[in-house]
DNA sequence: GCCGTTTTCGGCCCGACTGTTTTCAGTCG
């Protein structure tokens, strides 16, 4: 039972809690503890199986709910959760879900009803039966309508890619508009967040009333779910929603910082506020006693006069951002010097159509070049792979000799001989050690055998890392985003062993893996493994995942010098592991 | 239910928008 699923079972007991009109307070700490389980490093199972040690020294786990956690983690269950599901049936979870009706109206629809569906929801609104309770209607009844609808269409949230393309559309849109100054995408998107669930686009300049005219013209959208004097929200047809908020020029920094969130860095910095006297807004920061305004223009100066240093937004999760930025007398801020995408030099996973790629090695070099990077690898395949087209040792042979003899065609960029080598079940690889001797960079990645259970899939990454040839292991947990959750396997273990053996872990830039995540990039730093950023390309296209690859990289915590591929050719050569 | 530079009791982030009300509760971010 890992930390994540102790949470799944305290967030729904909170919801549950809420629905069933429990104090606001409580639930809050219900959810304050779940962050905190969801943001440790340490299993919290491993904590309280350790002598000396207790659950309730982690801040925000008391005595009651540490007690909730330690019958989860010796029962599978807790007895509160079954109890109020029992009381409320399972149905008021997914209630939550849909637009316009919060815990009170759930409440309200369940004392009323029997619900033992969505559907049987979906009829009684369609029946207009909603519409005769308490503090209901007709538009609500419609809201829930629209909302089921919506839901059963996009199902959450996008990935970044999408978002962030979306996005860029939008913002290029808007500025159709006379006198707008700036578009700006705030929210999950701009903290470099793995998938984002709605846009947030800031408009600064123009008149409000031209601007969200202007907005509500587009051909994408498919409804409103709301139009004021400062805020349009609408669906898109392709399921997104996006808020558009106009804003006055003076206090955009202010507007930046509180529309970036998180939603718990803002708690905790207005929190930090309040206690130093000030009460933080959309609109500004203020003066308790005079009302005064005291910043509002720039984020840079609500930071600092709360005491802060700047934190940029990928870090902004409140995990430990806020005590590394205090300026506290005579002490700098303790903030890493974030990771830029201007760093990258190299590239060490692509593909070509030697095995599954759509492009020659020169097509994959230029386009990399061309994209300002000094050395990329050739990884292709291995035979398992077959599907793929996987190389064997003699295809691999002759696509050195290839890539010897391009080099001196293809100016401008230099050519490394890789591979990416399956990872076999039992830990070997799938290419002879000779063949693998012969490379640059040998990428080990696991495509297949992926429901071993962790134990042993623990023990075939560590004896793949023990092969003298493995310099870096690929989309380590093999998660794909929205598709398939990660492999089981002890992250800790492995990272430590990675560490051990020289070997570098990768992080996949490709949308649908980003993988390691941010929190196992975090991870390394702390373990002190090296990690390399590859974007696993698979079309020239492609090469431009990048940026994704080093955003969550900066969520990690990432400095220049934490990755190999910030290096020149041949400083990054002498320090990956070298074979033998 | 948690927590302590105001504290072991009494607080706990803040404002916009909507729709149902007849002055505001509920939802959302």
């Amino acid at each position: 039972m890992d930390n994540h699923k102790i949470a799944q079972i305290l967030t729904e007991t909170a919801d549950l809690m809420e629905i069933d009109g429990a104090d606001g307070f409580r639930i809050r700490s219900y959810r304050n503890a779940c962050q905190a389980l969801e943001t440790m490093t340490e299993q919290a199972a491993d904590i309280a199986a350790t002598e000396g040690r207790k659950l309730i020294d982690v801040p925000s786990i008391g005595k009651s709910i540490a007690a909730h956690i330690e019958e989860i983690l010796r029962t599978g269950e807790l007895s509160v959760h079954k109890e109020l599901l029992k009381k409320l049936s399972p149905v008021a979870l997914e209630m939550l879900k849909i637009q316009g009706l919060g815990p009170k109206g759930i409440a309200t629809v369940l004392s009323h009803f029997k619900v033992p569906s969505l559907g049987e929801l979906e009829t009684l609104a369609r029946q207009g039966k909603l519409r005769d309770l308490p503090r209901m209607g007709e538009k609500l009844e419609q809201k829930i309508i629209r909302s089921l609808e919506s839901l059963q269409l996009t199902a959450g949230r996008r990935l970044i890619d999408v978002a962030d393309h979306l996005a860029v559309e939008l913002a290029d849109y808007l500025k159709q508009v006379p006198d707008v100054k700036s578009v700006t995408a705030a929210g999950s998107l701009r903290r470099g967040c793995e998938t984002v669930g709605d846009i947030d686009l800031l408009v600064s300049g123009g008149d409000a009333k031209d601007v969200a005219t202007h907005f509500l013209k587009h051909p994408q959208i498919a409804d409103v779910i709301a139009h004021g004097e400062n805020k349009v929200s609408v669906h898109l047809k392709e399921g997104i929603q996006v808020d558009v908020r106009m804003l006055e020029e003076s206090c955009h920094g202010a507007a930046l910082q509180y529309f970036t969130g998180s939603k718990l860095h803002n708690v905790a910095l207005r929190d930090r506020a309040k206690r130093m006297g000030y009460k933080l807004n959309e609109y500004g920061l203020f003066r308790i006693h005079d009302e005064q305004l005291v910043a509002a223009a720039t984020e840079e100066e609500i930071y600092s006069t709360l005491g802060l240093a700047y934190i940029e937004p990928e870090l902004r999760e409140n995990t430990g951002e806020l005590d590394a930025a205090e300026v506290a007398e005579g002490r700098p801020a303790q903030l890493p010097h974030l990771l830029r995408i201007d760093d990258m030099r190299g590239d060490l996973h692509m593909h070509s159509t030697a095995s599954d790629g759509k492009f020659s090695i020169t097509e994959m070099a230029e386009a990399a070049r061309d994209r300002g990077l000094e050395y990329v690898a050739i990884t292709d395949h291995s035979k398992s792979l077959a599907m793929a087209n996987g190389l064997n040792e003699k295809r691999l042979l002759e696509q050195i000799n290839q890539i010897r003899s391009l080099a001196k065609q293809v100016e401008g960029i230099r050519i490394l001989c890789g591979t990416e080598v399956d990872i076999l079940a039992d830990g070997s690889l799938d290419l002879e050690d000779d063949a693998l001797a012969e490379l640059d960079v040998v990428v080990g990645s696991i495509h297949s055998h992926m429901n071993q259970p962790a134990e042993q899939m623990t023990e075939r990454i560590l004896k793949a890392i023990e092969n003298p040839n493995l310099c870096i292991i690929g989309h380590p947990t093999g998660r794909l985003q929205l598709r398939r959750d990660p492999f089981p396997f002890d992250m800790e273990a492995v990272l430590k062993h990675a560490k051990r053996h020289g070997v570098a872990m990768e992080i996949n830039s490709f949308p649908d893996r980003l993988d390691l995540r941010d929190t196992h990039v975090r991870m390394c730093k702390e373990i002190g493994v090296k990690l390399v950023i590859s974007t696993d390309s698979h079309h020239t296209r492609h090469l431009g995942h990048m940026k994704y690859g080093v955003l969550t990289a900066r969520r990690g915590w990432l400095e220049k010098s934490d990755v190999l591929n910030t290096l020149p050719a041949e400083k990054f050569l002498a320090a990956l592991r070298k074979s033998g």
